[in-house]
DNA sequence: GTCTATAGGTTGATAGAC
DNA sequence: GTCTATCAACCTATAGAC
């Protein structure tokens, strides 16, 4: 414990932990009121800093939405890991569908945000392909896996490894899309479960 | 025909037409330059009328929002017609994912703007739920199909044609959102085509 | 129904003290 | 690094003439 707790400011938090602070606001506030209340002013408030502290670490709303976008996309660099683990295919499909949906969770209000701006949405295409990120990423690793076992005799050997992969992005994607959208009629569509039973018919061996 | 069109003031345009006017270059404007620059001067400049006609027509700026939204949900209201057509499964597929792929493209710069402000946000739920809108919809519609041709003995009889129906929608949804976002690396991607042979697998009579 | 003009409020950004 | 105070620009919305 190095931080000198000696007078309490706030609330625990580091005396000059200044932008961590306004980055993580700014996170909350564009999550819960969208990016068409993310002021200067608002995320000021919610980190406990004037409104000139934003300007002085982020310099302009611009800095700020890029730093916000690539504090929010960490999430996905760190993704890919647990691709890997000692169960079967089923357990892994549950397990990369469940993390997937999650990880669409915590990115959407980003890639929501940067549609309703021209700027931030070229801005995110070039973070993407510099960063290599996208779903070609999540294709790879999800698809090898699938090869992987169907080259080994586990799964049937007539299914696209990399297509199925899409399938099951695109799936935990929209619905990560529709839980945020809360609309109603959510609980008459076919379940997560119904939809990977369906992978399943497709991947499993004869 | 029984518009005057005696004296063309802007190109073929009704003289009193402003209220479509003003909607069409909200729609333009929501699609080209996202929510963000969606102002009243903006789109009053574009549909060539004044600032004051826009709060005219539709009060203010929420009414505004919501009149671009109703309208640009419309697409939705006039689609499932053409699922029963003579053609087989396969090409049924084929024009249901391409037609909700068209779909999805002209709604989506909506369903984003959307997100990126709580009012609307609850605005679209709300809408969605008294039209009984929403996907279930599109589910019933390709479902009912797909179970159709399953008890009919021309696909075959063990999958579940709602989940199926569900995987083809969001399959198409996030194709969608891919196109608009166009992110690098999409033609790395299994094409659609390639999407499409692996429903095709589920759902083909052995 | 459409315009001009303008009031009133909010926001991005800066200056300068501490 | 953080603050207070402030400005200029922009936006929503209204008033009133035509």
């Amino acid at each position: 414990m190095t931080t000198t707790e000696q007078h309490s400011r706030r609330r625990g938090r580091p005396p000059t932990g200044g932008r961590e602070a306004i980055l993580e606001a700014a996170l909350v506030v564009l999550r819960e009121q969208g990016i068409a209340n993310l002021t200067s002013r608002e995320v000021a408030a919610r980190a406990g800093v004037s409104d000139a502290s934003v300007y002085y670490h982020f310099h302009d709303r611009a800095g700020l939405l890029a730093a916000i976008f690539e504090s929010g996309m960490k999430p996905l660099l760190v993704m890919g890991e647990q691709a890997g683990g000692p169960n079967g295919p089923l357990d892994v499909l549950e397990r990369a569908t469940a993390s997937l949906e999650q990880f669409f969770d915590e990115v959407l209000p980003i890639m929501h945000a940067a549609q309703s701006d021209p700027e931030l949405k070229e801005a995110v295409a070039r973070y993407v392909e510099l960063k290599d990120l996208g779903p070609h990423k999540g294709v790879a690793i999800l698809g090898s896996y699938l090869r992987a076992q169907q080259e080994a005799g586990v799964l049937a050997p007539g299914f696209d490894p990399d297509a199925v992969a899409l399938l099951v992005i695109d799936m935990s994607f929209a619905r990560a899309v529709r839980q945020q959208m809360h609309l109603a009629g959510e609980e008459r569509l076919p379940s997560r479960e119904a939809l990977l039973d369906q992978i399943w018919r497709l991947i499993q061996p004869a």
